[in-house]
DNA sequence: AACTATTTATAAGA
DNA sequence: TTCTTATAAATAGTT
């Protein structure tokens, strides 16, 4: 879409290419934005120039919350989650840690006075509020998306199932232990009950 | 750049809203694979739309690269992340309890309630504290039992993969639905994808 | 940073 | 859904 049409490889020409750069990424940011208001959805866009320069922005919701949702979805386990979790939310309280450390480290002479403690008290409280629901809200999604890929497996696996008995007339030691049945026990808390 | 021009504010008919999101998703990807290429950059673009689903797609870099990147940069220093260490460890909240507890003690001698309050909270606190951990505990151990599920039907998933590769020369349509080629691109996570 | 000639994306329709 | 096509929008090369 301009003078004249371009091949999709990289511009040689440094100065061009730079121009380019700035042009389309702005489009491309643009575009998002379009998008994500036209169909309220949430889109966030990053760019890595080749010297590693970062460009970024996020529309419809935050890029945190945007990522967030990346690494529930790609988390094989808690741990992973956590971890992703732990970087990223907890340094937003960065200020916060900075000011209870301070009160905590001078030992508590003069005057500190009652008043500073409850305020941070209740700066303290919020924040752990806020961190404690958004906990449970990220192991809430991780269940679900680990619950979505259980329903998949078992239709897949009923699908090959049938296939195989399709295909075999004997019963081999293998299919023998993989019967229904073999999905043992009732310990194990099956629902989300347990977890209000 | 249609037939008319379209304001940018949500599209109120659902069905042309979904499928402007399908469209214009495919055209920002595009886009963000075309500049990518041009001026030889990495870019992430994450997508989630109103329902709660998830689209991504990257160029020039993985993913989780692009992602990393866009927490060193806001990770601003080490310090931080030390900082939140540190603090986790004097268990702020406890200790500023105890503290706020301390200096309330003697101002208000004559003031009989202060101390009987101060005892509620200390139950509270406690109560509160073993529920949570209790909730915690609880959720853990249903994500470990999933998590033991899954790895369960991927196996039995694979051994039935397995028996139906010896049994079948030809490929049905249900086989050919389950192959791995299936999952086109790396768009809407509908498919197997989920499953690694 | 602006300006246009073109190309490209896409809205509506089939 | 997929394709078609008229038109809007983006942008390559130029000033």
């Amino acid at each position: 879409m301009g003078r004249r049409k371009v091949e999709i490889k990289r511009i040689d020409n440094k100065s061009s290419r730079q121009v380019t750069f700035s042009k389309r990424r702005n489009g491309l940011v643009e575009k998002a934005r379009q998008l994500s208001i036209l169909c309220e959805s949430s889109i966030a866009v990053l760019v890595v120039s080749a010297s590693g320069k970062l460009y970024n922005s996020s529309s419809g919701d935050s890029m945190t919350k945007i990522i967030d949702r990346y690494d529930i979805q790609h988390a094989d386990d808690l741990k992973t989650l956590e971890l992703a979790e732990k970087t990223r939310n907890y340094l937003p309280h960065k200020e916060l840690l900075e000011l209870v450390q301070s009160n905590l480290e001078e030992p508590n002479v003069d005057n500190v006075s009652v008043d500073s403690l409850i305020s941070v008290e209740d700066q303290l409280e919020t924040a752990m509020s806020v961190t404690r629901a958004r906990k449970t809200e990220l192991m809430m999604e991780f269940v679900k998306t680990l619950q979505e890929k259980e329903k998949l497996l078992i239709e897949e696996n009923s699908l090959l199932a049938n296939q195989l008995g399709k295909n075999t007339a004997l019963v081999t030691d293998d299919e023998r232990a993989l019967s229904p049945a073999s999905n043992s026990g009732n310990n194990p808390p099956e629902t989300l009950s347990l977890l209000k």
